[in-house]
DNA sequence: TCCCATAGTTCCGAATTTCGGAACTATGGG
DNA sequence: CCCATAGTTCCGAAATTCGGAACTATGGGA
């Protein structure tokens, strides 16, 4: 297995990037992944409220924030860790992800799950 | 013709604004509402580019911008007129369209048209 | 009033994308 | 060498997007 292919910061797209986090589950595993620093995939399936994510849609959504520049794969061994890429995005547009992360949390406590 | 549904301000979701803007053709559209502060349908066409927009995909475009609280369009006699409400998105989710106009108009410094 | 031009919307089939189960592959440990 | 674990790929079904053609709404004449 050959490593992932990743795009060089100065490569990535604004648009790539709504687009993988207008998807909130995507959104939700990166913030995970950002937050937490480094997240091995499948221990990400357990964390996301109660639904559970097939295995296939779960390597989908790495795949696009990965090709989206938002996060770094590595394979240790037989499992995937994940690192978030927020520091070189922020580099080169600030604000954006920090903004979008806000609103995300902002708009989960403006609804709360309906109990 | 009955005016046209506008979410309200605090029905306003993240991921409906990054699906909408995650498209750059919607996302040069509203640039150029928000910039001009109303702007005329059809005369967007124009101005994107060279490129021509098919009247419906244009119409469709309007309306995911609409629906995601983005702009609001008001027919004046027999044509619409469109106007951004970004300062209202603004008060919900501060930074977020500053900054996804930032990453975008940024991007393209990055990358001047292949001539 | 009727007719026409302008501006948008709707309809609908084709192309593209997303979803997720099942089978497959890679890696490390007995 | 075989097995268990972790992910990926494959592929058909479902959902979205695209855009041409037909349709509708509105206002301005004649």
């Amino acid at each position: 297995m050959r490593p992932l292919f990743h795009p060089a910061v100065e490569d990535v797209q604004p648009a790539a990037i709504l687009h993988a986090l207008s998807d909130p589950t995507r959104a939700a595993i990166f913030a995970r992944i950002t937050r937490e620093g480094c997240v091995e995939a499948c221990s990400a399936v357990s964390a996301l409220g109660d639904r559970v994510i097939p295995k296939s849609s779960l390597s989908s959504h790495f795949k696009v924030l990965r090709e989206a520049g938002l996060i770094r794969c590595e394979r240790h061994g037989t499992e995937m860790r994940n690192h978030s890429r927020i520091l070189e995005v922020e580099a080169r547009f600030p604000g954006l992800l920090p903004a979008i992360m806000n609103a995300y949390a902002r708009s989960l406590n403006d609804e709360p799950p309906p109990s």
